[in-house]
DNA sequence: TAAACTATACCGACTGGTCGGTTTATAATT
DNA sequence: AATTATAAACCGACCAGTCGGTATAGTTTA
């Protein structure tokens, strides 16, 4: 690894914590410096602005998720159980690195008054929610879901996968985020299969 | 309406314009004064500080809610129709004033970082949670549901409409608030609902 | 006549970004 | 191999502007 990527990674990681923590205009260059244990000089040799090192922070972590989710298994298992891996990938994450989510709950607050950093998120929502239709409208062709709109169906989930990020905020165990993600994948399940008539 | 109250709700009209467009951070008390046609001195007259005067934002919108969702039926319908009820109550409040969502997402922002205002939201979502919980726990004990974890299933709506939220920054997408609202009570509904044997 | 203001000047703590200078890595030359 | 040259990487004191809050003197309202 370059050494250029190496000290990049060096700030984003520091950025990353300082957000969670600060937020994002209550988060100060110095608390960088601090925390990536560089100088003022050596972030402004990287980055050439506050807000150009945190757009940054959103591209590294695009593409680290756009990648576990290609990683996900597409053949040989029902639409059913390609949801509920979805499910279960997001969980995962959020069990190991809740920061993220924080963050990212962060940005979206960003991007309601900040054009740059909203154009960035929408491309990650974008290609999230055409992963999502995909998933769907296989599901649909095969007889396995019922006649939905892929698309609204779609962004419902997204939006409901992103209210993990809720969960942060109820700071009490783990669990309820657990067992939030298993209920609404049992809702939104039982409104996409087709009633089995017995 | 005495004064008191009067001028106190010309400031908090103000800070709730002020707060969605800025933000709470970068909202100026110089915005405050400009927008609510008062002078610095009326507003440290009524409030002790910015934050104080957020706070009390919070609390304004919180007795307001409180008396729409106490205006609702709670009688001779089933449990499901006052489900359906509450989020229709919540999605007219969107259309009406997608502000208040928008300035409620900020103050969520905040509570992450912030112990009074997290104290504050802690509140409302208890005295929300409750609410939706006492209407599931008649669905079950009816038999109109199945037997689901209230508080989860109470959790997991609550989730899902906060996420109404969103809608105020996918506004040129081509999903509408609407729709998303009619889909995810589609999936709670057929989630909670008894399946219906033939 | 006390409370509820207006208008304006001001304080001081704080912070993003700059810049002159120093060190380190790499290449060129002897 | 040793020396020199050049550019890249890095340091941190400092500056210029910002903003919550205060102060003050005068005016209006109930």
């Amino acid at each position: 690894m370059s050494r250029k990527i190496q000290r990049k990674e060096q700030i984003l990681d520091a950025a990353l914590h300082v957000i969670v923590q600060n937020g994002y205009h209550q988060s100060r260059m110095d608390d960088i410096v601090s925390t990536s244990g560089l100088s003022k000089g050596a972030i402004y040799w990287y980055y050439k602005s506050k807000k150009d090192m945190y757009l940054d922070l959103v591209n590294h972590w695009v593409i680290r998720y756009s990648n576990s989710l290609l990683k996900l298994p597409q053949e040989d298992i029902s639409s059913g159980e390609q949801l509920k891996n979805l499910f279960e990938t997001f969980f995962d994450q959020f069990e190991k690195d809740p920061i993220v989510f924080k963050a990212l709950l962060e940005f979206w607050s960003l991007a309601g008054r900040d054009k740059d950093f909203k154009i960035k998120l929408e491309k990650v929502t974008q290609n999230f929610i055409h992963y999502i239709e995909s998933i769907i409208k296989k599901g649909v062709e095969s007889g396995e879901f019922k006649q939905v709109n892929p698309n609204i169906a779609a962004m419902s989930i997204m939006v409901v996968i992103e209210g993990i990020s809720w969960f942060t905020l109820f700071e009490k165990n783990s669990v309820s985020a657990k067992e939030y993600t298993d209920t609404v994948f049992e809702f939104i399940l039982s409104g996409l299969l087709k009633r089995i008539e017995s």
